[in-house]
DNA sequence: CCGCATCCATTTGGATACTG
DNA sequence: CAGTATCCAAATGGATGCGG
């Protein structure tokens, strides 16, 4: 049976983490960081992100236990970023999706196009 | 080296696929279509989402060619969403998702919590 | 049954200014 | 350099009512 209970309840759970690290920025990050430590700034700049939001996509990162904050108190001031275990884990995911996204983006472009045109003639 | 301009390319292209299929609902409609089509109702009560959120999800993915829709003009209406092909190729990826997801669900709370507890000492 | 339109509350996110 | 705080605009999302 396609309804089994199972799935049924694994689907608020996976809503949950979804909804944690499925954000605009999150597995941005974590790619980012796919080959080891990074900076703050380094991260804004690759990620063309503002300050604010990358700060509070690490914060929320580092309270999920994706990535570890590392402060060095020398001046200028230095902190690095970098996967935890837990972060680790989430490379291959992350990959995969990534792969997909690059070997797709084109298909969803024309289909996109292709919508829209559709739309234009039916209004018409 | 760790920055390799495609990488860095890459990045915008990901961050707009990410952006279409990351949102809240996206990734579980799919997964909800995994073993075959669904009606609207069906989807609604499986996902526990609303009316308005679902009907504004499946017009994107159907937008972005990653569903179909079949209308039946018979009394009452029956309407029936599928996975297109460019779907069914999204259902790797975000089976693997899910199952990180599904695996890793209680570390994330658990990193949350000591990580909201340190805040709270760090408080007082 | 399916789904759009409207209203409204909440959330998100950019810009700017400021601190250690 | 690495943030935090504030203000404000825009997007998101639920509730309700209506129409095919």
């Amino acid at each position: 049976m396609h309804t089994c209970p199972e799935a049924m309840g694994h689907c608020k759970k996976i809503n949950e983490v979804l909804a944690r690290v499925g954000d605009r920025w999150s597995v941005l990050v974590i790619f980012s960081l796919r080959n080891g430590k990074r900076r703050f700034n380094e991260l804004k700049r690759e990620l063309n992100i503002s300050q604010r939001m990358l700060s509070l996509t690490l914060r929320d990162l580092e309270r999920d236990g994706l990535i570890s904050r590392h402060y060095h108190p020398t001046i200028p001031p230095k902190v690095e970023y970098d996967l935890t275990d837990l972060g680790q884990s989430l490379r291959g995911p992350v990959k995969v999706m990534t792969e997909w996204a690059l070997a797709n983006h084109e298909a969803i472009d024309t289909a996109r196009a292709a919508f829209d045109e559709q739309a234009a003639e039916a209004a018409a």
